[in-house]
DNA sequence: ACCTGAACACCGTTCAAGT
DNA sequence: ACCTGAACACCGTTCAAGT
């Protein structure tokens, strides 16, 4: 039912990731537990659909230009598509935080990738290397908007009054730490690209199909 | 209690994240879950300790030459760096998942950015951009490590039997997808080291404390 | 002073009993 | 046929009662 999911997302939105439990669902929905099970098959089900709801919402505003337009296409499409799905999981963070729970194979997940992968093609990236592209991307915007908090994290004066002989680096580096959540989102999905245009460039010592020798 | 913790780490790795609550720990150590709470404060507390307990193997082996000589002394810090941690936290995919309820912020975890800032500084840095080179090279090898799961994800059949009407991007590259976690890890770490490459190379459009317009 | 059984307030899930 | 109160097996946390 689309009225439970909507409820689902609203609990999450307004009380984090820890108040979506199947009683409290319940209750919003002046319902019971056991009712619930008749439309989900379990908590992980409901969880799943939940974070394919969000990723409908990516499915609006491809955001367009969104930065300096010196560049080329196929780095404007992987810049776009990178913070567009991070500004829509940023607008959910309790739901962001579900993604370690239920990887997102939705319908919706597939349609993103679906339409990520087609843009990329179209920018002319092979097609092995359109693969490893998306799902690095992909990967990265996941891994750092489970990391979001609705709770802004105080770790300001965890470096304020650090022992300087124990830590002098981290003492030199205090006034520039902690570097917020979003800013290293940005400042690392840029070397992403940067690094990208290089190996598009000339392939170099590290060939596409193979980055590590590991 | 160092026995507890060790303890801890051992259900995490053998059962799994779910499988560390208060009950079935205090079960491993024949005692009651009300002794472990005069040694920890909360089931969180004694989560972050747990983490900060991995952090510390970080200490040992800093890994050397993984891989090709041919580049600068920072970039091979770096890759350095990153892979170990990425590795010792592979080695506690149980304990990584933890990550998403408490940052690290441990003793250990605080040891651990100290001796990697000192390394980025010894390397050239400059203060701010070592402190946002860690902050999201740190965040990256996190945002990574706590997708890593015990059971290896099967979406292989995801992709073998899709819609090729439907999902014409996604159907050609079938055969590529999905990239395994480590591979992305990889790849994406390369590229930001390129990326960083640039950035040092000639700081460009974006300058490196204001990489992002947005 | 130190420890802990038992309780409290939760949780996901199931099923017999109601309509 | 559909719904759900109440139960089961858990969970984190606390505290009175024991030693």
């Amino acid at each position: 039912m689309d009225r439970i999911l909507a409820v689902a997302l609203q609990l999450l939105d307004e009380h984090g990731a820890e108040a979506l439990t199947m009683r409290r669902l319940a209750e919003a929905l002046s319902s019971g537990t056991a009712t619930l099970y008749r439309h989900f098959a379990s908590r992980e089900d409901l969880v799943a659909q939940v974070v394919d709801q969000v990723f409908a919402e990516m499915r609006d505003e491809p955001s367009g230009e969104l930065l300096g337009g010196g560049e080329l296409r196929w780095q404007n499409a992987c810049r776009d598509m990178a913070h567009h799905m991070f500004v829509v999981l940023g607008r959910h963070p309790g739901a962001a935080r579900l993604l370690i729970d239920v990887p997102p194979t939705g319908p919706n997940a597939m349609n993103q990738r679906e339409r990520s992968l087609a843009i990329l093609l179209a920018s002319g990236f092979e097609p092995r290397m359109a693969a490893r592209t998306y799902a690095t991307l992909a990967r990265y915007v996941l891994g750092f908007a489970m990391q979001l908090t609705s709770a802004p994290g105080e770790e300001q004066h965890l470096f304020a009054g650090l022992d300087a002989a124990r830590f002098p680096a981290t003492h030199a580096l205090a006034s520039a730490l902690p570097v917020s959540l979003e800013e290293e989102f940005f400042f690392g999905l840029e070397l992403m690209l940067k690094g990208l245009g290089a190996l598009r460039a000339r392939p170099g010592p590290s060939p596409p199909d193979d980055p590590s020798p590991l």
